[in-house]
RNA sequence: GGUGAUGUAGCUCAGCUGGUUAGAGCACAGGAUUCAUAAUCCUGGGGUCGAGGGUUCAAGUCCCUCUUUCACCA
């Protein structure tokens, strides 16, 4: 019976590119996708760009654009990453829509009318100078216990250890680097700890993993805390209704766009949204998230949904996280990498949604992208196994019968296949498609063991052999129709153009019981796929690591343009010519001694390669101890003109960076700079 | 720190409710083959199943302790 079914992804926050780690999802969910619409069941895919919160707005005001072209633009880059991995929804839309505030406001308004709403008066941290208050992202400071510099207000990244804002020393506004002071402030919320009983009853109505299911107990363990769905203007987002200056927090409205989402497909498509969406609905309604949302997926979501008398989901598929070469993506690394880069070097996406495939199943497990196993995996199952199929036997039939098929009436390992149909149906039912494919592949290895068995290239030199030469190479190309037909869900693209060659109909899951027929002309072979070449994957990566130096510049350059009073206006860019008149120079530090009677000065003696070394005067005493200068090597302006100073002549300067949170700090050129070496 | 998950051949992974000498693919070695973008077929070497203890006639599989990696929570 032909189910009706919606589906979702989890909404990329539009704060960023997608990379390899969220392409896991939209893989793993667009191919339960399209092999639930191969089953012939009615299935609806949506997604959304997730656009509001703080983070949204800062970002669009550093780029001096407003927080909707930023999130327009951010939608079309998504949109385009996600179509060029094949990943086919329905609608792909946006949080920030007419539908979803509409949505929201609504269900907010049951929420408050069911007595689920409640206030309270929580005191936060504020950026006086910014006029706002801050999550706790946006507050940096000295670590409490290692006292490393520039730390988060969760958690020191240098010795790991965790704490609370407050615990910071000298916790400054990341926004605009002004002291936060703490503020009292409203906020909504809603009363989660009301809704433990329903919890627990929804949690083991088979609606999550197993290993989801504990992470639940622990929470309940825990107790369920009130769930704070409010923040104060300045905010982009929606406005809670009759709150002025209180909007809702983004992850209120962020799942609600799922709903909002369908909506506009069902207005577009001339769909029932009561259908999918009352709360006696029939279709079913399955999540695909990572394991680090799960918290707002079931226990606020399925809340937040009975409360205001909607349907609950059906099931929520937790997936692990993506590792590359066994650790955490890394930027130094050059294994942070995004779809457009895979793009750029690898190409075809197929590849990748062959190996995530062929790694994922139905746990919450990390799965690993081991870009070794990669090439290995992707040239010997795809190429040298699944393709060679094709690629050893048609050219026989178009060759010697003008592409004209004539099967075997019976063929034992054409049984096999189709006989596993139901086996790998159920493997990719149940998301277990590692089982899937491993399942096909085996079956493939029968295929080239069937060819490689009745020798057709033996029979092609034989005289009055030509009608078993044909029926070997016609059931080897049954086999591979049912191959493609097991693949399709994986590679739809590569799936469409053997259809073409073929000369089929599109394949669904009803073709296994289809057979290419005697007479069936197919078309001209062309190589299907090529190898990955394993020089792309290093080209990847180093241009990754290229990507970093030039964001770790912007971000330098955004960070000092959050300091007001440093702030540059745009108009004064000076030219390349302007800057080469600066001469840099690398310089040895071949002594360096207080002066007598100065405060802040050091005196440096410079080496930059010249006959005599510089003497300079710089003020960095603060924070150097000579002593320790003694043999480093920094940068210097050497055509700055000679000053007479107090204590003697001073033929250039060092470069140091300060401001108010700390410094000086002098420059260190990368190993291998020699004294006299021009910097440009 | 607490909790959950995880650790099986060089690499990536299967091993259901405990049951004969622990499996697959890739990689490696030897052979066969030459239709196919050197692909394919056959054979083989290789693991004290993270460590230690326990339950049992029997443990990779159950229990305890420790440990690795990952995540969540405070």
């Amino acid at each position: 019976m032909a189910r009706k079914i919606l589906v979702t992804s989890a909404l990329p926050y539009a704060n960023g590119s997608i990379h390899l780690g969220h392409l896991v999802e939209y893989i793993q969910t667009d191919i339960w996708v399209r092999f639930q619409k191969m089953q012939g069941h009615t299935v609806h895919y949506v997604c959304a760009d997730d656009t509001h919160g703080t983070p949204i707005m800062l970002r669009a005001e550093k780029e001096g654009i407003t927080p909707e072209a930023l999130i327009a633009n951010v939608h079309k880059e998504h949109s385009a990453d996600f179509k060029e991995f094949l990943v086919e929804f329905d609608n792909y839309y946006s949080t920030n829509a007419p539908e979803n505030k509409e949505l929201s406001q609504t269900i907010y308004r049951k929420l408050k009318a069911n007595g689920k709403i409640a206030t309270k008066t929580i005191e936060q941290f504020y950026d006086p100078v910014k006029n706002m208050f801050l999550p706790d992202r946006f507050i940096k400071g000295e670590c409490p216990k290692c006292h490393a510099k520039d730390q988060y207000g969760d958690n020191c990244e240098v010795c790991g250890a965790t704490y609370n804002p407050t615990e910071l020393i000298n916790a400054y506004s990341a926004v605009s680097g002004a002291a936060p002071i703490r503020k009292e402030t409203e906020h909504y919320f809603f009363k989660l700890s009301e809704c433990e009983a329903f919890l627990k009853d929804w949690t083991r109505s088979g609606t999550l993993q197993g290993e989801a299911a504990n992470k639940m107990g622990e929470w309940f363990e825990n107790g369920l805390n009130d769930w704070d769905i409010s923040r104060d203007a300045p905010y982009f987002g929606f406005e809670i209704p009759d709150a002025p200056g209180k909007y809702f927090y983004v992850w209120l409205d962020a799942p609600i766009g799922y709903m909002a989402s369908f909506k506009k497909l069902c207005a577009d498509k001339g769909l029932d949204f009561d259908e999918y969406w009352n709360k006696d609905s029939n279709t079913e309604l399955y999540h695909f998230i990572g394991k680090d949302i799960l918290y707002f997926h079931a226990l606020f979501w399925p809340a937040t949904l009975e409360f205001s008398g909607y349907r609950k989901p059906t099931q929520i598929f937790a997936h692990g996280f993506l590792t590359v070469n066994g650790e955490k993506m890394s930027k130094s690394r050059g294994t942070f990498i995004t779809a457009r880069s895979y793009l750029d070097h690898i190409k075809n996406p197929e590849y990748l949604r062959y190996y995530y495939a062929a790694k994922l199943n139905s746990t919450m497990e990390d799965i690993d992208l081991n870009l070794e196993d990669f090439v290995a995996r992707v040239n010997s199952d795809l190429v040298g196994k699944y393709i060679n199929i094709a690629s050893r036997t048609a050219g026989f039939i178009n060759k010697r019968f003008a592409g004209k098929l004539n099967p075997s009436a019976d063929n034992s390992v054409i049984a096999e296949l189709k006989g596993a149909a139901q086996t790998i149906a159920d493997a990719y039912t149940a998301r277990d498609y590692g089982r899937a494919l491993r399942e096909i592949m085996r079956l493939s290895d029968l295929a080239n063991g069937f060819v490689a068995e009745r020798a057709p290239w033996v029979m092609a030199k034989q005289e009055g052999q030509d009608a078993s030469l044909q029926q070997v190479c016609s059931d080897a190309l049954e086999m591979f129709r049912l191959l493609t037909l097991y693949l399709k869900p994986v590679l739809p693209k590569l799936a469409a153009e053997i259809e073409q060659f073929l000369n089929i109909e599109a394949l669904n899951w009803a073709s296994v019981n289809t057979s290419l027929s005697a007479e069936h002309a197919i078309n001209e072979y062309t190589h299907l796929i090529t190898r990955v070449d394993p020089k792309l994957i290093e080209a990847m990566t180093e241009s990754n690591k290229e990507n970093l130096k030039a964001t770790a510049q912007v971000s330098a350059q955004a960070k000092t343009k959050a300091e007001p009073a440093t702030t540059l206006p745009e108009a004064e860019y000076i030219s390349i010519d302007d800057f080469t008149k600066v001469d840099l120079r690398i310089a040895t530090i071949v002594n360096a001694e207080h002066v007598e009677g100065a405060e802040k000065l050091l005196k440096l003696t410079l080496d930059i390669g010249e006959d005599k070394p510089r003497q300079v005067f710089a003020g960095i005493k603060s924070a150097y101890d000579p002593a320790t200068l003694v043999g480093r090597i920094t940068v210097m302006v050497a055509n700055l003109a000679p000053r007479k100073m107090k204590f003697g002549m001073s033929e250039g300067m060092v470069l140091a960076a300060s401001d108010e949170r700390g410094g000086p700090f002098i420059l260190s050129p990368d190993s291998g700079a020699q004294p006299g070496m021009r910097v440009k």
